[in-house]
Formats: C-alpha cells, sequence, structure tokens
DNA sequence: TTGTAGGCGTTATCAA
DNA sequence: TTGATAACGCCTACAA
C-alpha cells in the first residue's frame, strides 16, 4: 500500500543508489555485478516488488524466449495432455509457453497467429496440418518455425506426430480378423482436421481390402462430446441390417456410443463392439474398459519441444519423428454375434 | 520468400508513402484517415505480413488489453470449461486472455503473477483464495486488481464462486437422510486447496451435526486422477465396519471410486453409495450415473470475466457473487444395506 | 487529414 | 566493475 504506480528500473536504480545497466545487470548476468553492489539491488528489487517490464525488455533485446501453441480447444483431455509436457520440456529451456485456441477455426487460427507472433512467439506449435497456406506463408515470411503435432503433415514443414491413418487401419484391420464384417464409424467432425478424416480414411481403406464396400461402411461425423458420440450411435444402431462394430474416431465418442448402446439395452461387446482412439483415462474406467489406439501424448509434447527449440536455434533437425502407437487391446472389442444380428 | 525479417511500422509507411503516425492511426482508429490513404496503408499491411509488435505497442500506449489466468492445472476438465467461458466473455471486451498454471504450488503461482505482470496483464484470474499474503500483496503493490473463483474467500478480495462447504454439507444431509451413517470420504488434497478443504468440512460438520463422531468419519485424501480415486477407495472399503457411502471431493474421484467398487465385487448402489461434485460431463455417462453437485462453471467464467472488467475500469463492484449449485440425484447413491453390511 | 517528434522501460555498446 | 547513452517499435500530443 505504499505508493501505487508500477516501479520501473530506474525506480529500483535509484533506490539502491547506481545506475538503469547495473541494475539491468543483476537481473540478466548477475555474476557481472560484485556481489555487494548485487545484493544492494535486489533488495531494491525485492522492496519495491519490481517485475521487468515485458514490452521494454523484448523490444531492447529483441528477442522474448516466448512460444506459442495454438490448439484447436482446451476443452479437450488429449491436448491438455500433450501441452503438459511441451510446457515442462519448454521451461527446461527457461522458455514460456502462450497457449491460444482455435476453435477448428481456421480463420481463428490465423488471428492466434497474429497476436503470438506480435507478442514476440519465437516459434509455434500448431496441431496438425490442415490450414490455408496463407497461414503459413504468413509465419514464413516472419520467419517464424513452427512444427505441426499429432499427424505427420505433408510434403514440408515439420511434424512430430503419428500416422493416424495407417493406426486406424490397423485397428480395422483387428477388428476384421475377429470377424466383423458389418462395420460403422463414428468419425470426429473432419473439416479442416486432418486428423480426424486421417482416421476415418484408414478405416475406410482397411474396410476396402478386405473387400468391404465403401456403401456399407455408415459413417456418422460427430463433434467431441459424449452427447454427440451418444446421438451418432443412435443413428448407426438404427441400420438394418445393423453394424456389429462401431469404430470411433476417439474415445469420448466412443465412451457416448457405449452409454447409448446400455440405453438400448445392447450388451457391449456381446451385442455391438466398440473402439476408440487415444486411450485417454477415460478407457480405462468404463465397464467394459475401451479397446483403443494409444497415443503417447507426454512423448509427443515432449519431442515437439525438442523440435521446435532446435529449430528456434537454428540447428539441424529431422523433418519429421513419428510417435509409434498401440493398440490397446481391452474388453469393447468381441467376436460378432453369430445370430445374425437383428435383422430388420 | 520476399525478405525475411519482420516489418515495422516505419516499413509499411514507407511502402504506403505516408508517415508512421497515419499507419498507426489506420490500425487503432480509422475513421481518423481518409479512405484512400487507409486502403493504402492496409494493403502495404497486408502485402508485407505486418503485425503490430506487442511489445512497442504496450510501451507507448501504456495499456496491453491482457488478462491473465492462473489455474492449478489445465489438466482438469472442470478449469477448462470454465476459462473457455471465461475466455469467451473476455473477447467480447476485446481482451486476450493469457493461461498459466501454478501446479497447485504457491510458490509456483507467485512466479506466473510476476510473469503475466510483466507481460503487462490488466488483471487476474487466480483459483480460490489459499495462497500467501505476499502473493496478494504483490498484486496490490502492483495495481493489478485481481478476482478468485470457484469459492468465496474470506474477508477481503472480490469473488466469484460458491459456497463449497455448505454444498457438501447439504450433500452430506441428504445422504443422512438416505439412512447412512457409515459416512467415509475420499478428498482432494487440502494443502493450498480451500475448494478441497472446505467441502471435507462440509461433510465433516453435517455428520456431526447428525451425531456421527468425527472419528467415525474415515477421510482419505487423494490426488486428481481416476487411479488416486480408485487407490483410496480400496482403502476405505478396507476398513470395518465397511463404510455404506463414500462421498468423494470431486466426480473424477467418484469414478476412480466406482471403479474400484466394480473390481471389488461391490454393486453400487446396492453393497456402496457413492457420491461426487463438479457435475462435468463424465458423470452423466458412468453406470449408473454418478449422484453429484452441479457447478455452472460457464456462469461463473462469465460472472468472473464481468466482475474482472469493471474492476479493470475501476467501475463499482460487488465484492462477491455467488453462484448457486444444485445437487443432482442420479443413480449412485441409495439407502444403505440393511444387513449390517460386511462386519469385520 | 496528415506529419513531426518525444517518450514508454529495457538492453547493449562504449567509455570511464 | 560501473555509468552514459543510443537504440528497440510504437503511440500520441502538437503542429502544419
Amino acid at each position: 500500500m505504499t505508493d501505487t504506480a508500477k516501479p520501473t528500473l530506474d525506480d529500483v536504480a535509484r533506490a539502491a543508489g547506481v545506475s538503469t545497466a547495473t541494475v539491468s545487470r543483476c537481473l540478466n548476468s548477475p555474476d557481472q555485478v560484485i556481489a555487494p553492489t548485487r545484493i544492494r539491488v535486489m533488495q531494491a528489487v525485492e522492496a519495491l516488488g519490481y517485475t521487468p517490464d515485458f514490452g521494454g525488455r523484448a523490444l531492447a533485446s529483441r528477442r522474448t524466449n516466448t512460444v506459442g501453441a495454438i490448439i484447436p480447444t482446451m476443452d479437450n483431455a488429449i491436448f491438455a495432455r500433450g501441452l503438459q509436457s511441451f510446457q515442462e520440456a519448454l521451461s527446461r529451456f527457461g522458455k514460456t509457453l502462450l497457449v491460444a485456441s482455435s476453435n477448428y477455426d481456421p480463420a481463428r487460427e490465423r488471428e492466434q497467429m497474429e497476436v503470438l507472433a506480435g507478442r514476440g512467439a519465437d516459434g509455434l506449435l500448431l496441431i496438425g496440418s490442415a490450414r490455408p497456406e496463407s497461414s503459413t506463408e504468413y509465419l514464413r515470411r516472419r520467419g517464424i518455425p513452427f512444427v505441426g503435432a499429432w499427424n505427420l503433415g505433408g510434403e514440408d514443414g515439420y511434424f512430430v506426430g503419428f500416422d493416424n491413418r495407417a493406426a486406424a487401419a490397423r485397428l480395422a484391420e483387428m477388428v476384421i480378423a475377429h470377424g466383423h464384417r458389418r462395420l460403422a464409424m463414428i468419425a470426429g467432425i473432419s473439416f479442416m482436421n486432418d486428423r480426424a478424416a486421417d482416421r476415418t480414411e484408414g478405416v475406410r481403406s482397411a474396410a476396402e481390402a478386405a473387400g468391404i464396400a465403401r456403401a456399407d461402411l455408415p459413417v456418422v461425423e460427430a463433434a467431441y462430446t459424449f452427447e454427440d458420440g451418444a446421438r451418432a450411435m443412435g443413428e448407426l444402431m438404427a441400420i438394418r441390417p445393423r453394424p456389429t462394430v462401431v469404430m470411433c474416431g476417439n474415445d469420448v465418442l466412443a465412451v457416448g456410443a457405449m452409454q447409448k448402446a446400455r440405453e438400448l439395452g445392447l450388451k457391449v461387446p456381446d451385442d455391438v463392439s466398440i473402439t476408440g482412439f487415444d486411450d485417454i483415462d477415460l478407457a480405462g474406467v468404463v465397464d467394459p474398459k475401451l479397446t483403443t489406439v494409444r497415443v503417447p501424448h507426454r512423448r509427443m509434447g515432449q519431442a515437439a519441444a525438442d523440435m521446435l527449440i532446435k529449430l528456434i536455434k537454428k540447428e539441424p533437425v529431422e523433418r519429421r519423428i513419428e510417435i509409434p502407437t498401440a493398440i490397446i487391446e481391452r474388453g469393447t472389442l468381441g467376436p460378432p454375434r453369430t445370430d445374425g444380428g437383428a435383422g430388420g
């Protein structure tokens, strides 16, 4: 409750009886300042509750030690987990993370790019690779390096992720090996979301390879909530002959589907099998536990941080790092009913 | 791939053949600039890929239109939900949100306060009220207004939240009204977490009021994961005579407890009742659905934004806004077993 | 309506 | 080891 104004370097310098240069040095390279002076300065800093102004600092030093991340939504356990380790890795390098969200909207993503660029982000983490050329062009123009995560991208750019399509295909192959022929899918919204689109394509390709016509694989897109998953499940379960397995684009949709199945009086996996994708904690808590694809989020966040740091330092980097996924077999995938299902 | 350096106001001015002042005006108060000039300038902005530098801008204008939020963890659906609406409300006022996390560590929270203060946050959203005096003192010294959310705080300060203690007590009263006498609790970690502590106290006070000795109400603290909830449930279910109901500090712990109950072959609610707190989406998906306390996160985030904006504008504000909670009765709370339970 | 010029808080260069 | 002082990119009186 002393003086109310925000203290500046000048205030500290005056209080400590030194020049602003010395105060600055105390903060940035303390060993260049002799101990007694330094102690006096630090006491003044403490006493005044001084915190360096980021703007001034960035302006003068031309660096910010800041990296930004733009994720589709915070409302999603999956990105949260990956970001957490991304941030941890970053802070080991003394970098601060700024998080923004795009709401799955490319225009908003672009806005956030400008916000983060304006705030001096030295580099950016983006999710996936589906975005207008103009957005990436913008970053290149400003010389801001960026890495895409959660998938492996296309021709150019830097990526840390996994092959969503291949992983989904492998899971579908396993489903088919269980004897299923009447597959259905609850996909995430594929618009500007390469992860969702790739997973769907993976399932489709495996089905086609097994001689299942594309028209015989109903796909419903659903947003990222239990409710949407349940609603989609309702649609699919109305189809005759009923699908014997529903493959879901992510675990949240899968759990919503499980709930709907229960409501409909369908036993999982006896009456209908269900699979997920991501292996979030939730997958191990539902009953039966969810058969899904494990994505090592922490490892991905970590690797993304390493890659971005290297890009910022202009050190040599691999263009893409593939994180292996694994199919986790639990209880929701079984053989199809042999009675031919509920005929229509 | 033209020139690589980050364009400045000067570059734009030169490209458009005007002064920097005019460019600045185009960006900040376009109506002060005549149309032809403005168009020429905006084209130059576009062509160069110019984005104003936040540091320079903040320095010169002495405002940032930024507010910060420090939450315990991003790894928690509950804060994510509230933050989302906080952010939405903020952006309607043209403010940008900077999010930081403290990991439930007061020292780290303090660090983040300094980071956000340095970055020019005009105001701060904090969670709860349990923090060292020195932290709030720091903010006051810098003249940074802040509001606490998720609880109602103490003597002074501004808060948007609810009475965790009273809500937990009401739920406990309902539990007792169902006939339960052998209560147990899985509490969140109470260290520097007033929400967790208050909820525990609420249950305890209701139990005492019903003549249940404090010693007869076992409480196990557990961190915020399904696993921790399950582990705690294991401990509680080993007690003889076995508790007939386990009240949990949040829904995540409750779902972990449900899973453990299933593993132990205990039916919910026949063998043991379970209650949660928060009413996250998950609560409606488990089987049976979770009896819990609904907390209107979106409303809270919204109200917090309104309050903070007013504080920043130095408009008059109520010191605390209480958001009502509601008990949601679903399937996990039933009467206790009448056979006297599994005796020891 | 537009331009000129000073200053915001910090760092970094150069002397002392 | 320390101190002057000139940038850094932008905004905003004030002047034209």
